[in-house]
RNA sequence: GGGCCAGUGGUGUAGCGGUUAACAUGUCACUCUGUCACAGUGAAGAUCGAGAGUUCGAUUCUCUUCUGGCCCGCCA
């Protein structure tokens, strides 16, 4: 007989269930177990007296050890959860679980310690059925718009864009590195007239980063397209795809979110607001007060980035905020620059949180040569650079943090969020 | 990389220059006419992160080290 989902069971139908056991509860007459599995809970109820095989089987199991039940659903009214139990006819105790050694109420390091343990949860697992749900909206938002799928290298030969924060390998008597961005192949795909592609992948980051938002190894969901006349077009872009992609998840699993985490989902409008970056400074010191020395305003500093959640809210009722006219001096080389050379890019912050770098790109050899050089880039992009040459339509893109998405929209940290976290002292599991 | 803080049974905490190292929860056993956060009784379980030092005596004080947390920086 084949296993079914406990969400699939119907009353009186015969069926074969099998989870995790979540409580195992052994009276005088009676065995009640309490079986999980990804779409539920079912109490399984054992009659010691007219079932004393079954009653020996389920005593070799645990809290937490997997089994395989044969039997029928049944109605009664006297069991709280459900009104439901499972009669089982035939138990098979497929593993027996030592004692767990995390539970709800661990430390986040001791779960990823045992993160396979930590995981059963309801709560651990809806994080992953909305980041599935939530990647693949934003691939099908893509998909309907005749964007390409692509995959690019993660073992390249070069630095990718400042040879400071990637990790370095061996690659048989060669150095080679982890891809600390697929920056260079997106705009490859446009110089090889793709039009519209995208990527989600690993991404790796050399950064001794100590904070609940940073991991070294984490998903991006690159996008990149042809023919725009703006970075604005790039905006355009994002926040119809992120749109669609809450939307879809507040359906699914705005209730279930709202339950377990305690956070509304709330699916924003378009257009997003826009602000400049000397703009937020100014309403932030205007609103709450706050003081930012000069030098730090080039770039948006943690402290003002949390508060752009409260100012967002109040000035236009949006959880998110475009910030463009960033200094040119924190932004890379390849945006392009107005003739101010202002950076025609912009930072997506959603929650008090950065959660995309966008731009226009720079398409033009001479000028994104001279980019480049003024940041001291020469021979490390010569590989990018050589695009160039052959031709370039104009375009722009962005990558989009999928674990910092999840992270917010759970209103969790990064290592919760992630199946599991890397960061400069974690390298297992 | 810089600053501050923490590490005590499986888990989460209390405590303190000399204790039988406390509590909750979990585990195990027995008891309990169907439980449902079951209940009751009992048991096991901690060389108090590691190393060195001060002291008659250190889990407690000092130093070193490891690990973690928070904040900053770096970013997605």
């Amino acid at each position: 007989m084949e296993r079914i989902r406990i969400n699939e069971l119907v009353i009186d139908k015969p069926a074969k269930i099998a989870g995790c056991i979540d409580i195992l509860r052994n009276t005088k007459y009676m065995v009640f177990v309490i079986l999980k599995d990804l779409t539920g809970v079912i109490q399984v109820s054992i009659d010691k007296g007219t079932q004393p095989t079954l009653t020996e089987e389920i005593l070799k199991a645990t809290p937490g050890s997997f089994i395989s039940v044969w039997g029928v659903e049944k109605e009664n009214p006297h069991v709280k959860l459900g009104g439901k139990e499972f009669i089982p006819s035939k138990i098979v105790v497929e593993s027996v679980a030592n004692e767990l050694p995390v539970d709800a109420n661990s430390f986040i390091d001791q779960r990823i310690d045992y993160r396979w343990v930590d995981l059963r949860t309801d709560k651990n697992t809806l994080i992953f059925e909305v980041q599935t749900l939530l990647v693949n909206k934003m691939r099908e938002y893509l998909l309907q718009k005749d964007f390409l799928e692509i995959h690019t290298p993660k073992i390249i030969g070069a630095a990718s864009e400042s040879g400071s924060e990637v990790f370095e390998l061996k690659y048989f008597d060669k150095k080679a590195y982890l891809a600390q961005s697929p920056q260079f192949y997106k705009q490859m795909a446009m110089a090889a007239g793709f039009d519209r592609i995208f990527e989600t992948g690993p991404v790796f980051r050399a950064e001794k980063s100590y904070s609940n938002k940073h991991t070294t190894e984490f998903t991006g969901f690159d996008v990149e397209f042809s023919y725009i006349d703006n970075m604005y077009d790039v905006m355009h872009l994002e926040e119809e795809l992120l749109t669609y992609a809450l939307k879809a998840v507040k359906e699914k699993y705005g209730n279930k979110i709202k339950e377990l985490y305690g956070k509304e989902v709330v699916v924003p409008t378009c257009p997003f607001p826009v602000m400049k970056l000397p703009d937020v400074y100014k309403e932030l010191e205007k609103r709450y007060g706050m003081k930012f020395p000069d030098a730090v305003k080039g770039d948006l500093v943690t402290e003002a980035e949390r508060k752009v959640e409260d100012l967002s809210k109040e000035m236009f009722n949006s959880e998110f905020l475009f910030i463009t006219d960033y200094d040119a001096s924190q932004r890379a080389f390849y945006h392009m620059r107005d003739k101010n050379g202002v950076p025609q890019g912009y930072d997506l912050i959603w929650r008090g949180c950065e959660i995309t770098t966008g731009a226009q790109r720079e398409h033009r050899y001479e000028i994104l040569k001279k980019q480049a050089e003024e940041k001291g880039l020469g021979k490390d992009v010569e590989f990018y650079l050589e695009f160039f040459k052959y031709g370039v339509p104009p375009h722009g893109g962005f990558g989009l943090g999928v674990d910092r998405l999840t992270m917010l929209l759970l209103g969790i940290t990064i290592k919760e969020a992630m199946f599991i976290f890397r960061g400069p002292q974690r390298l297992n599991p």
